[in-house]
DNA sequence: TGGGGTTAT
DNA sequence: ATAACCC
């Protein structure tokens, strides 16, 4: 590393993206083993989510409706898919097997997580040297190659200290085998993988070959990458609206977005997006693998065709806050904010019209979080009704279609606080006396 | 189109 | 509080 710097020129970082294969259909699968076999769908509500392989060849795709998923493949076997409990914990279990490995893990929703392996490719690359190594074998497939790149001979690269980039890209591919090996070994868990000297990369490369398979991408590949990209909106970052404006823009695909005048971009998009969407349309980004760490926030929701009583609403909440207190509980920290989310119907524009209010969590009921009792219930139904009548006029007819609940700016028990799940799970010594 | 999540403004 | 992004 430092021979690198001394020459002027930083080391690539190696990245590694995993993602596991149709992740709640296999979590699905683990529990009921007679599912394996058959197609397999995960519904939530009249939607088919996600689905195994089985189900994908016979023409089932995520996100399909359940009525053409059955009309589509009638032996179709669904499973309900709404409580997410289950799914939470393995994708928790996935995460933290991975921070044993490696501490920069970055989930990136439940079935995908982004590890930094940088310092230990370069662990490994320092034993390769000193064991007089002569060569390495890439694990799994590369991008784009055309057959020739089996063995990585290290002596050629290792006497070249300016740029060792394929052989940490390989000790990679080695790595997140390994990865893989462990996921599959103690979890039960299939998945893909990507190597690259980016999170962009190496997410756009782990879905080269699918399922549980993985890819490493070498930068002479890294232009094939990303010009394979048939609309910018296969650009993690660029999103629906990004897009939308783009297109009006005559900017469609990432050789329009490469070449588009960054002053012009930057008036219509504001500097920092501008800036960030074009360098990600060359591949780059310079965006760390930010460690996770505990969740931010604790939510449940639930959708329907129609609430429009306030004594609905009322039960709306009171059938999700009992399941989101518990996890609240078991995490040990103390939200300080709470927040009441409804959807309006609306026939025209159906995407976005939501809304939201949020306030403090009173103090004295946060000290209440720490045990388990229901006195905190009533009096959060309480607040989160206010909240719905700062959106809603009770007065006049209304339509929801969603109310969601949640709780967020989490904070550690003051450290008096003994007893809690936290104090077992989390303290190392009990070196301070109580402070009561 | 579900039932979640995150960060930036 | 909303808007954008991600799965």
């Amino acid at each position: 590393h430092s021979e690198s710097v001394s020459a002027g020129r930083a080391a690539c970082r190696v990245i590694v993206h995993l993602d596991l294969d149709c992740f709640y259909a296999q979590v699905e699968m683990i529990q009921n083993p007679e599912l394996r076999g058959k197609p397999l769908g995960v519904q939530q509500k009249y939607l088919v989510v996600t689905c195994n392989y089985e189900a994908r060849k016979l023409g089932v795709k995520k996100l399909m409706s359940v009525k053409d998923a059955k009309e589509k493949c009638p032996q179709l076997v669904l499973v309900n898919g709404e409580d997410l409990t289950r799914y939470r914990e393995v994708s928790y279990r996935v995460t933290e097997l991975l921070g044993e490995f490696c501490p920069l893990v970055e989930r990136l929703g439940f079935d995908e997580n982004f590890v930094d392996i940088t310092e230990m490719v370069e662990k490994r690359q320092n034993q390769l040297q000193q064991s007089g190594c002569s060569g390495v074998c890439v694990a799994g497939h590369v991008y784009n190659n055309q057959g020739e790149l089996n063995i990585l001979h290290v002596e050629k690269y290792a006497l070249n200290l300016h740029d060792t980039t394929h052989v940490r890209l390989v000790i990679g591919s080695q790595i997140a085998e390994e990865f893989r090996g462990a996921i599959r070994a103690r979890l039960g868990l299939t998945g893909c993988a990507g190597v690259a000297s980016n999170k962009l990369l190496s997410k756009l490369v782990s879905g080269t070959f699918k399922p549980n398979q993985q890819t490493v991408l070498l930068p002479e590949s890294c232009r094939d990458l990303i010009r394979s990209l048939a609309h910018i909106q296969k650009v993690p970052g660029i999103g629906y609206k990004t897009a939308r404006r783009l297109e009006t823009l005559g900017i469609r695909n990432v050789c329009d977005l490469q070449a588009f005048p960054s002053a012009v971009l930057e008036k219509e998009l504001g500097v920092s997006v501008a800036q960030r969407i074009q360098k990600l349309s060359y591949g780059e980004d310079d965006s760390p693998v930010t460690p996770s760490g505990p969740p931010q926030s604790f939510s449940d929701e639930d959708s329907f065709k129609k609430c429009s009583s306030e004594v609905e609403v009322k039960e709306k909440i009171e059938e999700l806050l009992p399941n989101l207190l518990a996890r609240v509980y078991k995490d040990g920290r103390q939200p300080h904010t709470i927040r009441l989310t409804i959807r309006q119907f609306s026939s025209t524009d159906k995407w976005f019209n939501r809304e939201s209010r949020q306030c403090p969590i009173p103090p004295h009921l946060i000290q209440k979080f720490g045990k388990e009792s229901s006195d905190v219930i009533s009096p959060l139904v309480a607040i989160l009704m206010k909240l719905f009548r700062k959106m809603i006029d009770v007065d006049l007819p209304f339509h929801l279609t969603l109310v969601s609940i949640c709780f967020s700016n989490l904070r550690d028990l003051p450290s008096s606080k003994k007893g809690s799940i936290g104090f077992y799970l989390k303290q190392t010594s009990p070196s301070s006396g109580s402070g009561k």
